[in-house]
DNA sequence: AACTGTTATGTTATAATATAACAGTTGGAG
DNA sequence: CTCCAACTGTTATATTATAACATAACAGTT
């Protein structure tokens, strides 16, 4: 069902992630480029301390093992660029794969499977256009949309089986 | 600005309260009852921390020093029965405001101001139905939707200065 | 090279949010 | 009355996130 070439996929969503740091003026270090990586593997949702357990699996040369501290600040920096999305409902982060043309931020709609924490992204356009709409005719100025839909995906409606695989982000995700 | 009589507000939505936990066959218990208070007391979306602390100043006739737990269930029930939603990137809840024909759920959007954390909810109509006609499109099954917007409210832009006021919710609510 | 400002990382500890697990209590249905 | 289910109390712990401070790496300047 799914025509999705992910090595295809990550290669350029890597090339986008250097440009983008570039033209702002960032730099992409190992360090946030594991983290990149550990999201980019695939499509699922993955926790902070997930990642940190990945990267203390397999440490950068010459590095001492990663504490909380050094994820969540590749986090945030790859969430400024726009480069990830938290999904807030569920504490945990995904890659962008939404195309970016200029580096500018753009509001995510989120579609997270229950069971496997699979993430579809799609860019909200005439959604998001409503809310800004709504959102003056009672003076608000909104800095930040978060849409999120919880339910479940295609392949596991069709598996009546609950797999539980959901959230076994630490051992199911390999870099 | 505000044409908004919140005595009246809390009136109803207590006597809805109790419809809706006497249609679904459960009890709104004094603990229950009281937590709902706290998030009627304002407009204002509450951590389940600072609702422990008001909880442990005011504790009920012929009980202990509630702790966190008490205040989870409490906050569990209400979100079952929809009287209470759940701001996802705050982790913070706010009392229902939406008139309640029956006592289904319904898809709220939340307008939450990041200085003074007043909540503006409204009912997601049109905007929902776009979201769940995309999921049609791609076979996914959507159990609940989130949709919150971050930004600044009609009067803190008002008011230049920073009030700092935003999150001291554990000082600022009475009840 | 030595100095300096800036960004990035390392390290330790702790804050903030949420739940597990089990014991006790209560209030009706039968 | 007895039993069951719902509710509550209690202790401990899990999970998520950040504060605070030290050090390193780097770039430009003299
Ligand atoms: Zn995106
Ligand atoms: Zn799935
Ligand atoms: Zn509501
Ligand atoms: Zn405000």
């Amino acid at each position: 069902m799914d025509s999705h070439n992910h090595n295809q996929c990550i290669t350029k969503c890597l090339q986008d992630a250097h440009h983008i740091a570039v033209q702002a003026g960032k730099k992409l270090t190992p360090q946030r480029l594991q983290v990149l990586q550990i999201l980019l593997n695939d499509h699922r949702a993955v926790g902070a301390y997930d990642i940190l357990a990945i990267m203390q699996r397999k440490p950068l040369e010459d590095r001492t093992k990663p504490q909380p501290p050094t994820v969540y600040r590749a986090l945030e920096f790859l969430l400024e660029l726009g480069l990830i999305h938290k999904v807030e409902s569920q504490n945990s982060y995904y890659a962008c794969t939404i195309d970016k043309p200029e580096n500018r931020q753009h509001v995510a709609q989120a579609f997270i499977c229950n069971l496997c924490g699979i993430v579809e992204e799609k860019a909200a356009l005439a959604g998001a256009q409503g809310l800004y709409k709504k959102a003056d005719g009672f003076g608000f100025k909104i800095d930040r949309v978060i849409m999120e839909c919880r339910g479940t995906c295609a392949v596991c409606q069709t598996e009546q089986r609950q797999t539980g695989q959901r959230a076994n982000t630490a051992t199911g995700v390999n870099i």
